[in-house]
DNA sequence: TTCGAAAATGTCACCGGTGTCAATCCTTAT
DNA sequence: ATAAGGATTGACACCGGTGACATTTTCGAA
């Protein structure tokens, strides 16, 4: 209490309801109220909310007293209205796994705690003609604050193009550098492919097969690429047929193992591209009558929960998802501070051996 | 064109940079600018644009015509500051089952396609003592059309409560009836642990055991209660022993298998409450050294996507989760549409035979 | 033809903030 | 003490709609 009452000026919060006194709900004070009892004008009650630094200190305290004891705070569709500008966070999504998704969406999620923006789920199906078009209008109708992108739908260059041409900031996450400049959070999946690589070298294997994801992701590439590069640090090559298809997804995880298993020489050690892959391979190996680790060791990638739920666990490349959404959204916020952003945060995927993998049998 | 172009009147919209013709990013139009060229009161716009019945045919079809011309939409944010209500639908959810959550998510997302509506997520962590708080403080602030309670935050009456006091229109997706009345996604649990019951009864298993959800959880009564009244339709009985609780999660149904293993006479079925658990029965009964379906069969619940991917994949009782998400976003609209909404839509569960389950072994 | 009620449309303030620019208040250098 | 110039603060229109209520049409009944 740093004023004393003034009967005409002083009026609680515009509702007429004036309870019994100290009524936590009130209908929601306004920024007039703020600025009546604080004997300001709006306008500077505005800049304290945005921390405006042209707010003399004294002002600025007796202002969030009266703020704190009013329990007031800004109404963000007003805000938006007059900043051309909301404060949704868009998630624009469109891969497959629902483990990485959710992973992606709490991470983002822990970041926005706190603040006042708000995340909302935008999936793109990028085999529709007009998907871009499509976030174009969700950009100009709601003004996202900005946009996060995870893969694949950050690898989508005319849609970078389209969103550096719109009104919006956005986060790609991505495992390579990108044509079209942007902050990004970056992961080294080539050093995950090589670890996988390494992992099943040093363990003895010879006989080695991949399982890589749709040729149109660039991960795909990188994750194979580092793989190799490993193998060849072993003196060791992936044989042509020794290199399938399987979609990034389950079923088709489960129709490359059957082919690779399929050859006259069939693999012993078999590195999926990701986890969802490794897990069909699971099944079509088994369904071949083989045992894991003990015939066939396998090996996947992203470390998703489901790599800790199969028998025997899944040894896999981890990749922090979580931690990376957060990094994501951490980044488009950073603008609205005002601060310098950090154009790139890379994230380094680390092995995680768990029970799939051992050394060839002796055979 | 159904007007002559009056040089004074009909200017394009208020942003003055005319780029040859038919552009078609132009400033967004705002509702001035209908009106003016639509020679109307803007208030008749917004009549047209809310779907009044009040304005005559004629009318109405000429502000549409310039609508389209335009490419008029109107701003969620303007719209929500006047109504004092966004346009925003907010997933309140705790469900620890990241395939539970997306499935939900992409239903909901599936009604909401082509509505000016968006689905923002709302985590809500039961455990800590305001998360009732924080959610009222939510809708204070962002004034949502309405929320989606899944289970089990869906069963919290407290909040129920509080949000009937509050201003929000609301749907619960739960599997029982619950006391606060609201509209609600209704799932018939009993039904479908009946028919985990009656599945075993029929393969001819007699010991049989259950794997329960927290009993904090509605859906863990309904579904221990159809099954029972299902084995006891065959003649059987759900011993004291040979049901443990595994709190929905898939490490307590590892732990939770583990114990009745331990018991001087295992059981040869297991029904668990939910996928997950299941999942985790399966590590627990192979590190133990037993065969699925040979020695001990195992029944799930949910159909999340990780039963189709287990080995063998997994029997379950089968939840239209996306549907009932869909559903959900559907009833909070009906409101919307001035619709006399049903208040409640019952999903039905049906098992789903797949190679967890086979006649006990003769032993 | 005239009148009145219902139908259609318009007026105008206001929702709760922010942007622009002018006005006022302090300091510090003469 | 005094003017210059930056630091603070305020005035006011405006963002793009909607609500409450007034006004004007329209049309069948008298």
């Amino acid at each position: 209490m740093k004023h004393e009452a003034d009967p005409e000026d002083a009026l609680p919060p515009s509702s007429p309801q004036a309870v019994g006194g100290e009524a936590v709900f009130r209908g929601k004070a306004t920024i007039n109220d703020v600025a009546r009892l604080a004997k300001v004008s709006k306008k500077t009650v505005s800049r304290v909310i945005n921390e405006s630094p042209f707010v003399k200190q004294k002002t600025r305290d007796a202002i969030k007293a009266v703020i704190a004891e009013l329990g007031f705070t800004p109404d963000p569709q007003a805000r938006a209205l007059a900043r051309r500008k909301s404060f949704l966070i868009g998630l624009v999504f469109d891969n497959p796994s629902p483990q990485y998704v959710v992973s992606i969406q709490r991470g983002i999620l822990d970041a926005l705690e706190g603040t006042d923006f708000q995340l909302v789920l935008h999936p793109c199906d990028r085999a529709k003609p007009d998907h871009v078009a499509r976030i174009q209008s969700f950009i100009q109708q709601h003004k996202p604050f900005g946009l996060i992108l995870p893969p694949s739908v950050s690898e989508d260059e005319p849609l970078a193009l389209a969103l550096n041409e719109a009104d919006v900031d956005y986060v790609r996450i991505a495992s390579v550098e990108l044509d079209t400049p942007s902050r990004m959070i970056r992961t080294l999946d080539g050093d995950g492919g090589a670890a996988a690589g390494r992992h099943l070298a040093e363990l003895g294997h010879r006989h080695i097969a991949h399982i890589h994801g749709p040729l149109s992701f660039r991960s795909t590439h990188e994750r194979r690429g580092g793989f190799e590069r490993a193998l060849a640090e072993a003196s060791l090559v992936l044989l042509p047929e020794m290199a399938v298809e399987g979609g990034y997804t389950f079923d088709g995880g489960v129709v490359a193992a059957e082919q690779l298993l399929a050859q006259p020489a069939p693999p012993k050690a078999i590195f999926a591209g990701n986890d969802e892959m490794a897990t069909g391979a699971y099944v079509a190996v088994r369904r071949a009558g083989f045992r894991i680790p003990e015939d066939i060791s396998i090996v996947g990638f992203d470390d998703t929960p489901i790599a800790g739920r199969l028998w025997p666990a899944l040894t896999t490349v981890r990749l922090p998802i979580r931690e990376m959404g957060s990094a994501a959204a951490t980044l488009l916020l950073q603008t609205a501070e005002g601060m310098t952003a950090k154009k790139f945060i890379t994230f380094s995927p680390e092995i995680v051996v768990r029970g799939s993998t051992a050394a060839p049998s002796a055979n």
